[in-house]
DNA sequence: ACACTATTTTGACAGTAATCGAGGTAGTAG
DNA sequence: CTACTACCTCGATTACTGTCAAAATAGTGT
């Protein structure tokens, strides 16, 4: 899923298309929630960049399957990847893809 | 609403608070739709950087109401900015809030 | 094969958000 | 004052989202 990550339109130099702006949204919507937004920064700021969902679990006053529902969400959209070793899964934030909606955000990236 | 637009927390640097989340999910929340996101643009990347609202509903396939309430969450959110001058209103973007969206986004922004 | 743990999927419910039409407010012009 | 334009607010409808409990899947160990 999300072939590709190339959200780099700089939002401030040109009206987006819809189609940018369906993809773009569809990022956003991702971050857009408290959970979710933690969770990803417990991740990013974990030991070794990477958190096994039973700390996250731990971490929040939410059930499993919520945190599960989330993880699911942030990962559909590309912002994270788990891998599976043993017992436990382990997720990643992508740096790439938030850097891109970084890159997105910022007024007028190359405008003279 | 919203006092100060202290959003610069570097998501990755550590576990955001609650606090921190909501207000950030907040700001996201309102990014996080299609028209919204090309109302930004195409007021962002508009002639004088404002634009009437008249402009705005030309531009978009639905109802004048509903320009008004993406323009209104916009304004909520304090992304943008509504100025009267007889009888059209004009819109700006406020780019310290996009700004301060993208520095949280940024990974890790001053880690060794 | 069985029991036990970790994580996801499914199904249901409640709260929220996008959209529109109808009606209201503000400002301009005659 | 009336008519007209620009924009907003209100109320209703429809669709989506967050949440949980229950059940399913995957892996480990006995």
């Amino acid at each position: 899923m999300s072939p590709a990550l190339e959200c780099g339109t700089p939002l401030a130099a040109e009206p987006l298309t819809p189609g940018q702006a369906e993809l773009l949204a569809q990022r956003f919507k991702a971050l857009a929630d408290p959970v979710r937004l933690r969770l990803l920064s417990v991740i990013a700021s974990h030991a070794g960049d990477e958190a096994c969902v039973c700390e996250l679990t731990a971490s929040f006053p939410v059930s499993g399957p919520t945190i599960s529902h989330h993880l699911r969400v942030l990962r559909e959209a590309g912002l994270i990847t788990g891998e599976r070793r043993g017992t436990w899964i382990y997720y990643r934030v992508l740096p790439a893809a938030l850097r891109a909606l970084a890159q997105a955000l910022q007024p007028t990236a190359g405008a003279p």
